[in-house]
RNA sequence: UGACCCAUAGUGUAAUGGUAACACUACAGUUUUUGGUACUGUCAUUCAAGGUUCGAGUCCUUGUGGGUCAACCA
């Protein structure tokens, strides 16, 4: 064939080729993902974990794993640990051991004494109030504080005096020297350094003044030589800033590139508003299914393979974007049913008797485990007289192309007989109590030569072997496609009262019982389940990871 | 009223200046011992107006709309 499918790049795979090209770096690539530990990592950054390490893959580089920890009053060693172990589950290797920018406080310091020598660097009593006021707006510009002229002697006595503890916290902070009239903010000035008594979670009481971010962040990756400092937009107005530093310095030139950062609806993905979210209990933690979070995705089931699926189809640009929630939900199911076995478990149980099969017989029935995957092989599973089958599997008084269960109604039970419906009871309530069926001997599954047509298959799980377990459905966590979209109103009102159900009478087989944290299983017609760390060998309890799709109840408007 | 960035189906991402493609969603069908999966079909002339060109989604100009920036946060 002439016509061979060109494999589309986004602008940073064709940035990174040119560079190639070029001969810049001599060819070398390497990157880095900057997080600051001071929260849980959630799906936005893991599009920023793949872009980051898989342009480093696609072009025989590296990536770094740095922790941006340059404000102490924020940050913990909680955080770390789970940053990594979640980097780790997606399933990317950094380069050696993980980096941290407090690691170069000695250098940056002497950075900011350098710069203070070039008379690019000054300190400043002003307060922060003082500072903004004569900073200027976008449209007008700044004007010089009182300590803008002070001599470069002064200046670098001053700072060490910064540095040893002789001034209270935010008395003096250490400035750039740039352009107080610059249309871009960022140029006016900005901080470097402020004088700051808080425990480091790794250099303790060391240090009492820490870097400002645009202080740290370029010469962190200078440092480290990284060649491709991808970021997100609302860095962008910083770039010149970051630009500056390193010219000024005269280190190795990392250049920084942003993209569009990954939003999502029905949700929200800021980490202040995340941690609102587990403060005030809304949810029942960071890793709670029902937050974005990494460490949720991973308890509600989400493969990672399935993320970082997700992050390729989402693709990177430079326009501000709002992903549908239903890309991700069909990435993991487009995942998870190439991989899950499947299973029966019955939601919502009702009692079904068949008339004629012998009392006290036990059959077991051999199923395939995964029709998708003919390796997967096939399970016992134990069939008798008396079973549960779904609540909604049957109705009373069924409508044309209800293929399920109804007064004399044929149905197929899934790797069993085919069932007519003979009659039914209620009970007080007017709930169905018990449905009672005959089975056709001769219509066992692969060797049925019984002739009787069933257009439904159900999903079913033998009374006397059945495993009671716990079941918990998650729904979107917002009810609102944009939470935030509002400006008068909280995000909280918003959030969706039903997002958690919990069914503690469900019905599972009996294979269940070795289920383990990690593993997928289709439960066969309703959705994709996984084991919570909550269950106990005598309690199981089961997340939903995410509904099959249901074209039957799309169309009748049901749930 | 400043600087920078962005604008292609409902959503997202493509398209050396040469017939607007792919995926998701939605809808309609086929297959099916999961109303799942798989498969097929339908859905935009690229924010607007000018300009350059044989030819513009792509280049230029001007608008319009949106985003970011005035934290001792990152």
């Amino acid at each position: 064939m002439d016509t061979e499918k060109v494999e589309s790049k986004n602008f940073l795979e064709v940035k990174i080729e040119n560079d190639l090209a070029n001969g810049v770096n001599d060819g070398r690539v390497l990157t880095r993902f900057p997080p600051e530990p001071n929260g849980y990592l959630h799906i936005g950054h893991a599009k920023s974990i793949c872009v980051n390490f898989g342009l480093a893959q696609k072009f025989g580089g590296k990536t770094n794993l740095r922790f941006d920890d340059t404000n102490p009053v924020k940050e913990d060693t909680e955080y770390v640990e789970s940053i990594k172990k979640d980097i780790k589950w997606l399933g990317f290797e950094w380069e050696g051991e993980e980096l941290y920018a407090s690691d170069y406080f000695d250098q940056l310091y002497a950075m900011a004494v350098q710069l203070i020598e070039k008379g690019l660097a000054y300190v400043d009593d002003s307060t922060s109030e003082e500072i903004a006021a004569h900073k200027g707006s976008p449209t007008v510009p700044g004007k010089p504080t009182p300590n803008r002229s002070r001599s470069i002697e002064e200046n670098l006595d001053l700072f060490a005096r910064m540095k040893a503890g002789e001034f209270p916290d935010g008395a003096k902070v250490l400035r750039a020297k740039i352009d107080l009239s610059s249309p871009n903010m960022h140029l006016r000035d900005p901080l470097m350094y402020r004088i700051l008594r808080a425990h480091h979670h790794r250099t303790g009481d060391d240090w009492v003044i820490y870097p400002m971010y645009d202080f740290a962040h370029g010469q962190s990756d200078s440092i480290e030589g990284i060649t491709h400092s991808i970021c997100t937009l609302e860095f962008e107005n910083h770039r010149p800033l970051y630009d500056w530093f390193i010219e000024k310095l005269e280190i190795f030139p990392s250049k920084q590139t942003e993209f569009a950062r990954l939003n999502l609806n029905y949700t929200v993905m800021s980490k202040r508003r995340l941690r609102q979210l587990v403060e005030e209990g809304h949810v029942n933690g960071w890793d709670d299914p029902r937050m974005p979070t990494i460490s949720a995705f991973r308890r509600r089931g989400y493969s990672p393979a399935s993320i970082r699926n997700f992050a390729q189809k989402v693709g990177v640009a430079r326009r501000d974007n709002v992903i549908d929630m239903a890309l991700l939900e069909f990435s993991v199911r487009e995942d998870l049913n190439k991989v899950s076995s499947r299973v029966m478990g019955v939601l919502d149980p009702v009692k079904l008797v068949i008339t004629n099969f012998p009392e006290g017989k036990e059959e077991l029935l051999s199923i395939e485990n995964n029709p998708e995957d003919p390796e997967s092989g096939s399970r016992e599973v134990p069939f008798s007289r008396e079973l549960y089958i779904e609540r909604g599997d049957f109705m009373e008084d069924p409508p044309k192309k209800f293929f399920r269960l109804g007064p004399g109604k044929n149905v197929r039970l899934k790797g069993a007989y085919i069932l007519h419906c003979e009659d039914f009871s209620k009970d007080e309530n007017g709930e169905i109590s018990e449905i009672r069926c005959t089975y056709y001997e001769d219509s066992k599954s692969g060797s049925d030569t019984s002739g009787v047509k069933a257009k439904g298959t159900l999903h079913w799980v033998s009374i006397p072997h059945a495993v009671k377990v716990e079941v918990r459905n998650y729904d979107r966590l917002f009810s609102a496609e944009f939470p935030m979209a509002d400006p008068e109103k909280d995000f909280k009102e918003f959030i969706n009262p039903n997002s958690l159900e919990v069914l503690t009478e469900v019905y599972v087989e009996p294979a269940l019982q070795s289920a383990k944290v990690g593993e997928h299983y289709q439960f066969m017609r309703k959705g994709y389940y996984c084991l919570d760390p909550d269950a106990t060998e005598n309690h199981l309890v089961f997340n939903r990871t995410v509904g099959l799709r249901d074209s039957w109840a799309k169309k009748h408007g049901k749930k």
